[in-house]
DNA sequence: AACGCAAACTTGACGGTGTCAAAATAGCGG
DNA sequence: CCGCTATTTTGACACCGTCAAGTTTGCGTT
């Protein structure tokens, strides 16, 4: 008979969580170029080489904060969808759409360590991308255009928009808006929640088009 | 009397130049993390150190760099403006349009080693970017304001539209685009000229509707 | 023509990095 | 208690950015 769960099943317990959870934090206070694995190490009160048995290698190691990003951020969005009444937004409605371009800014802007390295050229650039963390991206994407299907199936949009284009074009907008704000090009806070609106307007143009 | 011009003025000649140069193909070829100081000095046959008299230091060749790239940027955008008639496309037309939003994506996938350095978060963010990068970022932003303000006043588009708020929706979706494709989300050539249509109809709509 | 001087370049050294290889240790099933 | 595997450690190496101090070069002045 095994023990339920293996609590502390070595000397540090449960590293590889750690090492996920201390990376994030590291990387953002200082920026991810000045995260080091050997710094990492320190911090938790572990050798140097000891994360490369969770990890192949720094990369892989970002990859899995990247992938728990992505979980963050499904959670965010899909707390969104469920809290709709809570909130008082009509489903299919602008509101409903503003809704959402305020949800995915903030989380960009709220957690620029995670959203960095979800959508950044760095880890998809390579060529050594963990394929779950790939699959994590893509599934995010899909499950984006599913709901603008969702959308066109309850009649709320203009038969004639594609999902996948209206898809792509809007994610790039708000890609590029996160983009901008996180990078410090867009600085003021105010001008985010006025283009926040700006870009539900030429949304909601576009479905209604 | 002071000579003309000091063609080589040393023992190495124009090196500053041939340093902003080589680190573009370098980064180009494997990408900017693995551009090295050493690695520049070597391939130009000169000791690691003597960068170092041309920039305090890496992020300010990067600047340099960067700064290169607006140049290009800017007389690429020029370029096609004074192209028009040339082109046969007449001005502030949809078409107009659609070319300069080309333009733009052209320039980003097929200089992504400028791109990402010249609207990257790497040097925008650091504390140390250099006063001339920052002067050339904003002067292409504001010059593209000012290429909107020139519409306006050609009563080109609805008079309505508030020029400010368009550039940075569209200049956000823009970025978008180009960062998603540079950074190998989207991958399809063909999806990249479809989304400047679509981009280009969502843009005429803001400035008609 | 000789000199001086500043600009351009080199060499040595230091602390930091990622990570390969091999040794050490811990905990669990038999 | 033994042995086996998962986990952690230590040593070593090549590379990096760059400070400090020395060396070369070429031009302007005398």
């Amino acid at each position: 008979m095994t023990h339920k769960t293996p609590k502390k099943q070595y000397h540090h317990g449960n590293l590889r969580q750690q090492l996920l959870d201390t990376a994030a934090v590291l990387i953002r206070e200082d920026g991810e170029p000045a995260l080091s694995m050997r710094k990492l190490a320190e911090k938790l009160g572990v050798s140097r080489m000891a994360p490369y048995h969770h990890f192949e290698d720094k990369e892989a190691l970002l990859c899995g904060v990247a992938e728990a990003g992505f979980e963050r951020f499904m959670h965010s969005v899909m707390a969104v969808a469920t809290d709709l009444n809570a909130l008082e937004v009509t489903p299919y409605s602008k509101d409903h759409l503003c809704l959402f371009v305020t949800t995915y800014l903030n989380f960009a802007t709220q957690h620029p360590e995670y959203y960095n390295l979800m959508f950044g050229g760095h880890l998809w650039q390579s060529t050594t991308i963990t394929d779950s963390l790939r699959d994590a991206g893509h599934a995010a994407f899909r499950s984006y255009v599913d709901m603008i299907r969702a959308w066109k199936n309850a009649d709320a949009i203009n038969p004639a928009v594609d999902p996948l284009r209206f898809a792509q074009l809007s994610w790039s907008t708000l890609h590029g808006m996160s983009r901008l704000f996180i990078d410090g090009i867009y600085v003021d806070e105010g001008v985010l929640t006025h283009l926040c609106h700006t870009a539900t307007d030429s949304f909601w143009a576009q479905l209604h088009g």
